[in-house]
DNA sequence: CATATGTCCTGAGAGC
DNA sequence: TGCTCTCAGGACATAT
């Protein structure tokens, strides 16, 4: 489930190997079926192998690494997808493998490392339901530019926010997940983001007053920010793990997702629910969470 | 156009 | 113990 703050905590943990040039490019044969790897393997190491990695980006829930041809490898994690310097969990989930000469391995760390090492970067994902992408200039305008993807999240302002949003006739939480709308929001964070300003997840967003919009836009800053400094959410299937396969540590600072039938953690007068809103859970307090504007506080 | 639903994939966990 | 079944939710294709 990577969201923004995984995602991000994967494009920090391989910051350092920009400046680096690619070797190689491997894939990593297994008896499960392959992820999406485009172009096939023969083209993307024709137009990867000797190419410097220039820098390292994130598109929304994307990781963009950017080369001195202008391409730029794509990786997308969806579900269970990691981006690892190193140390994967296992052997059999390991899709991918690039081979990188001449980088430090770790953004800012420079302590001791030859310039010269060769590092990994190296793709794995248990289910397979991500992929791993070349693209032209052209095709990342076409596949990740802003008519398929919002403005990041990180960047908005309340304003931005309510401007995306404030049209829509769908539940506030299923609104935060179209990443047309505002890139990088995905479910655990949602349901996070509404409990913190109070705000009901099956409120319409045309039914939302300014003053919401207004705390929904800083419960979203706080969270994805914390969020990312505490590197991430790994939940209890452990899946999700930073670039030294490490698990994150936000999941301990989760009030709602995940805990139904818990006492709300804020109110503590209501029992956190689950409910579903299109085919995802969404959890949150009855008690502290309206449909209303509140008229203090 | 906006919104809703089905699909992909694997492994964990429930229930019998 | 071992089988079958359901579920998790990223993005996208297709339907309404």
């Amino acid at each position: 489930m990577p969201e923004l703050p995984e995602v991000e905590t994967m494009r920090r943990g391989i910051a350092g190997l920009v400046g680096g040039r690619i070797l190689d490019v491997q894939s990593c044969p297994c008896r499960l079926k392959p992820i999406a790897l485009t172009p096939g393997l023969a083209a993307f190491r024709r137009s990867a192998v000797d190419r410097t990695i220039e820098r390292i980006d994130r598109a929304g829930k994307r990781v963009v690494v950017r080369l001195d041809s202008e391409d730029a490898i794509v990786i997308e994690p969806r579900m269970t997808g990691l981006v690892l310097l190193a140390d994967p969990p296992n052997q059999e989930h390991l899709r991918l493998r690039i081979v990188v000469a001449g980088a430090s391995s770790r953004a800012g760390k420079l302590r001791g490392e030859s310039r010269g090492a060769v590092h990994e970067l190296l793709y794995w994902d248990r289910r397979g339901l991500g992929s791993v992408r070349l693209v032209s200039p052209r095709e990342f305008e076409r596949r990740y530019g802003p008519t398929k993807l919002g403005p990041d999240a990180l960047e908005l302002t309340p304003e931005i926010l309510r401007e995306r949003l404030f049209r829509s006739r769908r539940a506030i939480k299923v609104a935060l997940l179209d990443q047309r709308a505002l890139a990088g929001v995905g479910n655990l964070y949602a349901s996070e983001m509404l409990h913190r300003c109070g705000v009901h997840p099956a409120t319409r967003c045309d039914r939302l007053h300014t003053d919401q919009w207004s705390r929904l836009h800083a419960a979203l800053a706080a969270v994805l920010e914390s969020a990312i400094e505490h590197e991430g959410s790994t939940l209890s299937d452990g899946t999700y793990r930073n670039a030294l396969n490490q698990a994150g540590g936000y999941q301990n600072q989760h009030l709602v997702y995940d805990r139904a039938g818990e006492s709300c953690p804020t109110c503590s007068r209501g029992t956190i629910l689950r409910i579903v809103q299109a085919q995802r859970s969404t959890f949150y307090c009855p008690a502290c969470q309206t449909k209303k504007a509140r008229s203090t506080r």
